[in-house]
RNA sequence: GGGCGAUUGGCUCAGUUGGUUAGAGCGCCGCCCUUACAAGGCGGAUGUCACAGGUUCGAGUCCUGUAUCGCCCACCA
């Protein structure tokens, strides 16, 4: 004999995870092989970087994935989904360098390389450790037997072989090119991890003098700068070839746009038109001359390195802007750098890797195809800077420089000026453009056939508008940087050749081919500018001395780390090798990430895959909305407005968290979480403000005790109780939880009834016949087949807030308030309650299933109880003989959609609530005593009263109201409250209770709104071009609706008279 | 400078191709610890849909402009 149970009044959501993930793991039951029966479902997760734990983004991120996956797994897709970390070379390197820094003092070059690199991988193993331990304390259903890391040996075998035929194939090469130098990091980082920041700067304007200038010319030409010390690199100063020209071309422009300007924008184009033509006036004069004495070749004294520089001619100089020419610095400007490529003067570098002044600068000439390093040849240049700046930092000498450029009268004006600096996303320092040697990849093609991906439809993504953003940042096609001068990564799989004899000869090709003989697996070339080779290896380590002779040395740099991170969706799955697993798996279903990383990430995942598998790695995208807190800020831990999920689920569970972030989840590009702390002492919400947000103490309004922040570091503040930092929006997800657990609770209630009866092994049900359903149970079978076919396919296009929302409201409202509150009279009623107790369960049933992928602790808890009180719980003969399994996470969807949708009985329907809710206003505006029973009529339509009278049991349940009157003929009480619907009139006879006053006045405030409505409508209607123009459809319901607006106005004038008498 | 987005009750947000009286959660007010649920029930109040024009029989919804805010990309000496 099976044993009742009872349950707690509250759901127990802060050991529900203790209870249900430990079994979903021990029974693999997200574990995925390939299946031939059965199609797949494929997410890779955007593998989180191992910097730090994981913050709210990254809740929602994994919630949206998980929902998906767990549903298609239940749908009977064959889903897997491959969770993983990011090793994030820069920002993981960075972390565990600072970290070096503040507790040892050390820098990475104190303890070596390989010494760091261990660290590092520390540093991940810790963290790794804590995000996988998030991800299943989020109760995400990952195939953790499938876990990667992006510099494991699966992908690391993955990133060779791209490597190896990106380079075959000549898509990899390595240039000179100004890269972004961060001087304290000591590595190049790419534009994407550069901020600009305005700052307060200066334009300082130098006079550099003419050389031997003949009657006519300029005595000096006069330029400005906003970084006077890059002076020393200078190798020419730039002028327009052709300035009269030129300023013509820029005044028709001018005149053109303001032929067809618009009239806000007039004002703006004539004042630039004014100072273009009074420019021309100034300085035209000057600017021929200078054009003048470029063509003739003159040259001008660089101050302080007292070394010739020409004056040369170049379209970069604008002549409308600043002096009109410009100094040149090739090596430490993008710009400049273009020009000294166009005018071919020499670059000089006067930079050292550590951002200080060098006391012998790297000169280099271009010749059109290639640099070529000159330094030695050319000391004139390389010795550039003068003595007493070498060694100091670039800002440091600037400083230094200003002054000595005014003592030596040079320096002609000095201006206040806001300016753009670019700073290290990761150091804070100002970043360098520096004249490096880098690896590229060729973006040509790779871009173009992301491109085409996207444009032909092969990659769909959602929202429709991100895919502008990827198109035009593909469409620059700029060359990808891929290498990086950092410990931790890839490390880049080209090795140089050294003579053992110290000399710098080079080995013949003959010599390679000997060397390699018989191997696919090495590719050389020969590098023109460094007059050295270059070989790459497909896999494995290269032996160093398989050139007699010479000795094969790596490449000290690594890949940037989007380059694996590329690859993730194929190289998860095993490539190159070609596993069942990739030939099953790939194409993945869907990406699922944040718009931030739709160029860096998502772009080059559809090349690379392209490029490898020669396939799309996922038709759809789906870009999520960014969290943000109250101020519209990011959150961030440097902010202290960042959340830890963990802190969440403490409070209000994982199924609260999931169902608060899914709820957020609207196509919108953010949304606001609103944060605060919560003092433990007292728990009150204390409200995070910018001020107190940074504070390592806070003071508690309330109880007026201190508690501390993740600031707190002096010992008396780390000693306070740590204060949490939450968002109580998360209430709603908790409070639902509730109430879904006290409707099972409920319905089990009265299932435990027949416990005994249902534990008998010979136990069966018959199906119930549509005969024995009420009109209830039609009713609610109809929503939750329309709500069930709503929530299936708004997921499909990730609509998940609607879903979502959509689903809560038909549980709360449908199901528990009026389902559950009518068939409590039947489960009460021993001849009425079998049917109620198998529709109840039914649904109850549907619900846990549709509501698993979002909530899946609770309702695999629910599912488990169902299991002992209604092992068997379908209406149909079909839904009988369906074994159930053991897990919900195995439970097939909920799919009975068409055969029981009913518009007809869910539009009527409305009327029983409608006048139910009619009735409880009543009793609330009056007064009535809970327990006063009352009695009343309505008055309505036959076929109306046909659905209202097989409800009375349920107005006395539900209202404590009983019906002794309904249809055409029904008279309404002389002394009554009374209200009106589109087709019905109802009055609450309230003979010894009624407030006279109060009906009155109530029914005075309905008259008069009905007359409003009622004359809008009247105007509407007798507007003949509404008539005539509106579809028939819209006039015939306006015309119905003022007839019941009159009807209704009709009666409520008649309870007027009745109560006025 | 270019692009994208936002602006709806006290707060955070929905609002499907323009169509009767604009919704939700939290907060607020009143009544109720009614045998599923006080993390609850029943009822209630609160919105000139940022502003100004326009299109239309009809605009929160479409168009133009303005303001404020946010994000992305680029950047001039």
């Amino acid at each position: 004999m099976a044993e009742s149970f009872e349950l707690p009044k509250q759901y127990d959501f802060q050991t529900a995870w203790e209870r249900w993930y430990p079994y979903w793991e021990e029974n693999k039951l997200f574990h995925s092989t390939p299946n031939p029966d059965k199609k797949p479902f494929t997410i890779v997760i955007p593998p989180p970087n191992v910097t730090g734990a994981l913050h709210m983004g990254h809740a929602l991120n994994n919630t949206l994935q998980d929902i998906l996956v767990r549903m298609k797994r239940m749908q009977g897709f064959e889903a897997l989904w491959i969770p993983g970390t990011d090793h994030a070379g820069i920002a993981t390197q960075a972390m565990v360098e600072k970290k070096l820094r503040e507790e040892e003092g050390l820098t990475r070059n104190d303890i070596g390389r390989d010494a760091m690199v261990k660290r590092i991988w520390d540093w991940k193993d810790s963290f790794e450790k804590r995000i996988i331990g998030q991800l299943k304390k989020l109760s995400v259903s990952c195939d953790w037997d499938r876990l990667r890391f992006t510099l494991d040996p699966v992908c690391a075998r993955a990133v060779r072989n791209t490597f190896f035929t990106f380079f075959e194939k000549g898509l990899i090469y390595r240039g000179k090119k100004l890269v972004n130098w961060d001087a304290a990091l000591q590595t190049a980082v790419s534009d994407d991890e550069i901020n600009n920041e305005t700052q307060a700067g200066h334009f300082w304007y130098l006079n550099y003098p003419v050389i031997d200038p003949q009657p006519g010319d300029l005595e000096f030409v006069t330029v400005a700068t906003t970084r006077p010390e890059t002076m020393l690199g200078d190798t020419c100063v730039a002028c327009h070839p052709e300035p009269r020209k030129q300023l013509d071309l820029l005044e028709k422009q001018l005149r053109d746009a303001l032929a067809d300007a618009k009239d806000a924008e007039k004002d703006e184009l004539e004042a630039k038109l004014e100072a273009l033509l009074k420019r021309r006036e100034t300085h035209l004069e000057l600017l021929e001359k200078l054009a003048a004495m470029a063509k003739a070749g003159k040259k001008l004294l660089l101050p302080l390195a007292n070394r010739e520089i020409p004056l040369v001619a170049d379209i970069w100089a604008k002549p409308e802007m600043g002096t009109g020419c410009v100094k040149i610095t090739p090596a430490h400007d993008p710009n400049d750098f273009e020009v000294g490529k166009r005018t071919r003067v020499p670059f000089i570098s006067i930079m050292k890797k550590d951002g200080t002044l060098a006391a012998e600068a790297s000169v280099y000439t271009w010749d059109g195809k290639k640099f070529t390093n000159i330094t030695a040849d050319a000391p004139e240049l390389s010795r550039t800077v003068p003595e007493k700046y070498v060694g100091m930092k670039m800002l440091d000498a600037r400083d230094l420089m200003v002054a000595d450029l005014e003592a030596a009268g040079v320096l002609v004006k000095v201006e206040e000026h806001e300016h753009e600096v670019p700073v290290s996303d990761r150091s804070k320092t100002i970043i360098e453009p520096f004249l490096n040697d880098q690896w590229f990849v060729r973006m040509a093609d790779l871009a173009q056939s992301a491109m085409d991906a996207v444009t032909d439809g092969r990659v769909k993504i959602f929202p429709e508008r991100y895919s502008r953003t990827y198109l035009d940042w593909l469409s620059e096609k700029r060359d990808w940087p891929i290498g990086r001068q950092l410990w931790w990564g890839h490390r880049i799989p080209i090795w140089y050749v050294r003579a053992v004899d110290g000399s710098d000869k080079m080995p013949t090709e003959a010599e390679l081919a000997a060397a390699f003989a018989g191997r696919s697996d090495v590719k050389w070339v020969w590098d023109e500018e460094g007059k050295e080779w270059w070989i790459c290896l497909r896999e494995g380590e290269m032996n160093a001395d398989v050139i007699p002779g010479y000795t094969l040395v790596q490449d000290d740099d690594v890949l940037d780390t989007w380059f694996s991170s590329a690859l993730w969706p194929h190289s998860t799955l095993g490539w190159p090798e070609q596993s069942e697993d990739l030939k099953y798996y790939y194409p993945t279903s869907v990406l699922i990430t944040s718009r931030d990383i739709i160029t860096l990430w998502v772009a080059r995942m559809v090349l690379a895959g392209l490029q490898n598998c020669g396939d799309i790695p996922f038709p759809n995208v789906f870009i999520h909305p960014k969290i943000l807190d109250k101020y519209g800020e990011t959150m961030s831990k440097s902010k202290g407005n960042g959340i830890d999920p963990i802190d969440v689920i403490q409070k209000y569970g994982a199924d609260a968290l999931r169902l608060g972030v899914a709820w957020l989840s609207t196509d919108s590009q953010d949304v606001r979480l609103p944060v605060d702390f919560e003092c433990p002492h007292c728990g009150e919400k204390v409200e995070q403000t910018k001020e107190n947000r940074i504070r390592p103490r806070v003071k508690c309004p309330k109880c007026k005790q201190f508690f501390s922040t993740q600031w707190a570091k002096k010992e008396e503040d780390v000693a306070l109780p740590r204060g949490t930092v939450i968002s109580e929006r998360f209430e709603m997800g908790r409070n639902f939880c509730n109430k879904l657990w006290n409707a099972s609770r409920f319905v089990m209630m009265y299932l435990m009834e027949d416990l005994d009866e249902v534990s008998k092994p010979d136990y069966t049900l018959q199906p119930v016949a549509d005969s024995e359903l009420f009109m209830e149970d039609r009713w609610i079978l109809s929503r939750l087949c329309t709500m069930a076919k709503m929530f299936t396919e708004g997921l499909e296009r990730y609509d998940y807030a609607t879903c979502v929302r959509t689903l809560y409201d038909f549980t709360w409202d449908e199901f528990c308030s009026n389902y559950i509150e009518i068939v409590k009279y039947r489960l009460q009623t021993p001849e009425l309650k079998a049917t109620a107790k198998r529709v109840v369960a039914y649904v109850l049933d549907a619900l846990l299933k549709l509501w698993h992928p979002v909530i899946p602790l609770i309702t695999e808890e629910v599912w488990h109880l169902m299991a002992k009180v209604a092992p068997k719980r379908g209406l149909t003969a079909e839904d009988l003989a369906r074994e159930q399994p053991e897990s919900i996470v195995r439970a097939p969807w909920f799919v009975d959609f068409a055969g029981r949708i009913n518009p007809t009985i869910e539009e009527q329907f409305v009327v029983f609530q409608d006048v139910l809710k009619a009735v409880r206003e009543i009793r609330s505006r009056q007064n009535v005593p809970v327990k006063q029973d009352v009695q009343f009529v309505v008055k309505c339509p036959d076929e109306v009263a046909a659905l209202l009278l097989p409800m009375k049991p349920y107005f006395s349940s539900m209202a404590q109201a009983t019906l002794v009157d309904c249809g055409p003929n029904a008279a309404m009480p002389a002394l009554s409250s009374n209200a009106t619907g589109a087709n019905w009139e109802l009055g609450v006879n309230l003979e010894g209770l009624i407030d006279v006053e109060a009906e009155l006045k109530k029914n005075r405030a309905q008259r008069d709104k009905l007359i409003g409505f009622i004359t809008g409508k009247e105007k509407k209607l007798s507007n003949e071009a509404f008539t005539s123009k509106a579809p028939a459809k819209v006039v015939d319901a306006e015309r119905a609706s003022l007839a019941d607006l009159k009807a209704q106005l009709a009666a409520v004038e008649e309870a007027i008279a009745r109560l006025e008498k």
